[in-house]
DNA sequence: AAAACGTGCTAACGGTTGTTAGTTTCCTAT
DNA sequence: ATAGGAAACTAACAACCGTTAGCACGTTTT
């Protein structure tokens, strides 16, 4: 058996696409080595393919499980007997507190999914098709029963998920506003822009 | 004299640049070469040197090109006599605009300039830091004056300039929606928004 | 005790990177 | 015609890339 994974999942691989992420980010995907991101781990490069099959696997890691999280919550919020702004308020929320607690990995699948190795890239790209396609509906059934004003919907999910990965500039520089307060505002603003 | 730049400045620089932004939005900087760009120009890498001095001066050009642009319209603005919600009214049609027909060089200006070297880097995000402030300070007055709503203006930039620096992935698949159309509903959403 | 395995190491591979040196080609101005 | 200069070329550089092979060490399982 193993040596390291013995009761906590805490595996080394994990540490390997943690360690990963923020380098990623940093540099970008296309910029981090693996000698880089060896020396981050404690390891020597070559060490790291004991626990990975190679650097976009870890990429692929990364995109998929911040869009599985996303796809979920969805779901779960589409079949909730709530009002279309609610859905949405609750579908906001979730990405600015994803972005607030997991930046590294959203931030990832928000801008460096373009490295995506071939049958991948395309899998990835047609879920985030769906997903905005899926929130675009519920604003259009928000509009249709009279709860949001008369606006593209297609528009509004671009601009309501643009907002919310800007907030990586914000992450950088923890200046005035809080965390609760970006949330609030945010919130405030998306969500006011859209009732009738 | 010189061979190419006769009457019109249109130089060959020019179309390095040009052809480099292509290249720059599509694979990042970092993933981009200096031998695939001299394909795409018509010209073997070394000769490209003839022209430029180094990769990320290539960088610079533009982004500073897209910064001075920015910032240059802020002060024409800030100096004009309107309410202040026409004042966002047109720095934010001014963004969709440079982002619907500049789209490479802005797309580059907001994504890779952290490849930027040292003191081009720091000079950039003071560039950058300053402007957000000054439209910051827009709003506020905006709130103060009672015409717009109570929002954290720090906030309010952040959610503006993000939303429109999303039209990038519109632009990959123009679907359904066209550029006025984006454009409209967008500035509606987002002045919507402030507006008391 | 012995076999198997997980995990680290060093060395090396074939390829690509940005860039420079040196030379040739070709247009323009005298 | 000829000199000059801009801009193209070939060749090469040192460094770095992701990744593989082969081996050593230690723990775990039989």
């Amino acid at each position: 058996m193993a040596k390291i994974q013995s009761k906590k999942n805490g595996t080394k691989k994990e540490v390997i696409i943690e360690k990963a992420s923020k380098l990623f980010r940093e540099k970008g995907f296309g910029a981090a080595s693996m000698r880089d991101l060896a020396e981050h781990v404690g390891v020597e490069a070559a060490s790291l393919y004991n626990h990975i099959q190679s650097k976009s696997e870890i990429l692929q890691t990364i995109c998929f499980r911040v869009a599985n999280k996303f796809m979920t919550n969805l779901e779960t919020v589409e079949s909730s007997p709530q009002s279309t702004l609610k859905k949405m308020d609750d579908i906001i929320r979730l990405h600015i507190r994803m972005m607030l607690d997991q930046y590294e990995f959203v931030y990832i699948a928000d801008h460096e999914w373009r490295h995506l190795p071939e049958p991948y890239l395309s899998n990835f790209l047609s879920q985030r098709r769906s997903y905005r396609k899926r929130l675009g509906n519920i604003i259009e059934d928000g509009i249709t029963r009279g709860e949001m004003k008369d606006i593209d919907p297609y528009v509004a999910v671009l601009t309501i998920l643009s907002a919310i990965s800007g907030i990586d500039s914000w992450q950088r520089s923890r200046k005035s506003t809080s965390a609760e307060d970006l949330e609030s505002n945010m919130v405030k603003y998306l969500i006011e822009g859209l009732k009738k």
